[in-house]
RNA sequence: GUGCCUGUAGCUCAGCAGGAUAGAGCAACGGCCUUCUAAGCCGUGGGUCAGGGGUUCGAAUCCCUUCAGGCACGCCA
């Protein structure tokens, strides 16, 4: 058992169908073909711990009112061997249960059993699942959205850990086709410049702006001077690629440690060329989804449930990205064997969506297991304004950058904080305050009073009691079962996480569970305490910090022992 | 023009597999430190859930429509 919840939903459900069959029996309710049971914590505390609408739902099968078939079926609950103390109908038909505190006990007995394990659950069963994020262009420094993306990415890849998934997570690197050759022409022009001056060669109108394209040339010229100026243009870009690019990849690669992210694979573009685009090409032509025309072969729009066909090799007869990402794919779900693919795209790629889902069932695989979490773009804030250039270089500001000004905690914090879909204002000032204003420090806070208080008594000689020992009856404040009502919640904040791709909402039951943490010790001593309560209080505090700290860790935060 | 996303308190946002009187933080105002860190807590005020229509016993939530903002519609990625 990894979750109360778990054995609460379970001994509702049980509740509720032995009664309904009981009102069956004794002819109170007619045969019904029971729904699944929904059972939601009401919002209003005088409703309870728990509730169902069961009656409301089976209103037109039971031919009754629903506060009367909610009357008949409290009749015939029996609710021995629950953790069911009251049951009452209430509103339209609302069932309400009222619990005895006992699973707020076993709650803190399961926490501690479980540990860092806490919270963990099982809905993955071991399936494969890759999360892909990040993919940066290496052709620069990383910016705003990929520091988004980054942080979005590799958390909802932990969340999948927790939740029972065999989890891959991968970074594509685009290290071939059309970008490269721009790639490539950039850095000639640049170079060119260096050497012949600014007027020699006119910058090419779609090469890549970033001064990182200068500070390569310069670093290229100041290394191996001059030599390049005699090969051929080929030679001269294939050369400079080949310096380039495996330093704007390594920078890439440690920018992300940095950043707290640690991929399984680093997957080569490059590689697909070999033989996979050739191979996916044959598949969708065998499979009838190729046409032939101006030159160029399509994937035929109208066969795969598009509004148009797409290039997808060019007149040239280079392949474009879109068939270096359907071999892509194919290689995830068909040569590795993934049963889910998580893609994270900034949502200016939204329009690819529908294309990459049109092209899986293309080559066979259902759309279904391919998922796309799109996320908005990022504003950064400072002083009320807008900030778009880095203070130090001038530049745009990259993920270096925010992590030399905020840090890492506060930037994955805040990058998990909202949903991906809404729009992010990053508000600079606020992720280095050091109040209760920033979110990160107070849960920071939270965790590093407990340690306090835990330390605080070893100084004095105490020591926690175990489980068996310790009477936790003695907890009845409501503080103190606000408190563990929360950390009862965790495994289910994980489920819906895991369900909904989001782990914002962690961050936001986190701050919770730091709020509930800060009542509790402003309304509740536990130095000083008579002994049996000191101990149920130290107890519940350990809990607490475990959860906490496993939260924290999930988020790859760093839980401070001080502050 | 077509498609996608967003619209909830002054501000930033939760809630959106339909459920009870719509929530939190910030900002504003008023309290709480001789006791484990006041980087904290307690309290007060604040709403046409963008507008309109529909489905339903019940809609912020689902459907239609209008409006506003963002994005995408390349032999770019």
């Amino acid at each position: 058992m990894y979750s109360i919840y778990q054995k609460i939903n379970q001994q509702i459900e049980m509740v509720i169908k032995n009664a309904i069959d009981k009102a069956v029996e004794n002819g109170q309710l007619v045969e019904i073909d029971l729904p699944q049971i929904m059972i939601e914590k009401p919002r209003e505390e005088a409703f309870g711990d728990f509730s169902t609408n069961i009656a409301m739902q089976i209103v037109k099968q039971a031919k009754k009112a629903p506060r009367q078939i909610a009357e008949v079926i409290v009749q015939n609950i029996n609710k021995e061997g629950t953790f069911i103390n009251k049951v009452s109908v209430a509103g339209p038909g609302f069932i309400n249960f009222y619990l005895d505190n006992e699973w707020l006990y076993e709650t803190l007995s399961l926490i501690d059993e479980r540990k860092e394990k806490y919270g963990e659950v099982n809905i993955g069963k071991g399936s494969k699942v890759m999360v892909e994020f990040v993919s940066a262009n290496p052709t620069g420094p990383l910016h705003m959205g990929n520091a988004r993306g980054g942080a979005l990415g590799d958390c909802i890849a932990s969340v999948l850990e927790k939740s029972g998934y065999d989890v891959t997570r991968e970074f594509y690197v685009n290290d071939a086709g059309n970008q490269m050759e721009k790639f490539g022409i950039s850095l000639e022009a640049r170079y060119l410049q260096q050497l012949n001056g600014e007027e020699s060669i006119e910058f090419p109108e779609d090469g890549y702006q970033g001064e990182d394209i200068i500070d390569h040339a310069k670093d290229y010229i100041n290394e191996y001077g001059s030599a390049l100026l005699q090969k051929t243009s080929e030679e001269r870009r294939k050369a400079l690629i080949d310096y380039a690019l495996p330093k704007n990849i390594k920078r890439i690669h440690d920018g992300l440690v940095r950043y707290g992210i640690y991929y399984d694979c680093w997957f080569k573009e490059s590689s697909l060329y070999a033989s996979e685009i050739d191979e996916t090409m044959n598949i969708l032509k065998e499979r009838g989804y190729l046409v032939e025309k101006e030159g160029a072969i399509w994937l035929d729009g109208e066969k795969a449930g598009l509004e148009k066909d797409e290039v997808l090799i060019r007149q040239n007869g280079f392949p474009t990205y879109m068939a270096a990402d359907i071999a892509y794919h194919r290689n995830k779900f068909l040569k590795r064997g993934f049963d889910t693919v998580i893609n994270l795209w900034g949502a200016d790629h939204h329009g690819h969506v529908a294309r990459m889902k049109a092209a899986m069932e293309a080559i066979g695989v259902s759309k279904d297991r391919l998922h796309i979490v799109l996320f908005q773009l990022v504003n950064l804030y400072q002083n009320g304004e807008i900030r778009k250039m880095s203070k130090r270089s001038g530049r745009a500001i990259s993920l270096d950058d925010l992590l030399d000004e905020v840090g890492v905690d506060a930037a994955r914090f805040f990058f998990n904080m909202k949903t991906s879909g809404s729009h992010l204002d990053f508000d600079m000032d606020l992720a280095v305050e050091q109040s209760n204003n920033n979110p990160v420090f107070y849960v920071q806070y939270a965790h590093a009073r407990i340690c306090n208080i835990i330390k605080k008594l070893q100084e004095e000689n105490i020591e926690r009691i175990s489980s068996d020992e310790v009477n936790l009856t003695l907890l009845v404040q409501p503080e103190e079962l606000n408190l563990i009502k929360r950390l009862a919640a965790y495994p289910e904040e994980i489920t819906m996480s895991a369900q909904t791709l989001e782990p914002s909402r962690l961050t936001h039951y986190v701050m919770n569970v730091a709020a509930d943490f800060h009542s509790f010790y402003n309304a509740c001593r536990v130095r000083g305490e008579q002994e049996d309560l000191l101990q149920a209080r130290l107890f519940l505090v350990y809990c607490t910090k475990t959860v906490i700290k496993n939260v924290l860790d999930l988020l790859r935060i760093d839980a401070p022992e001080r502050m």
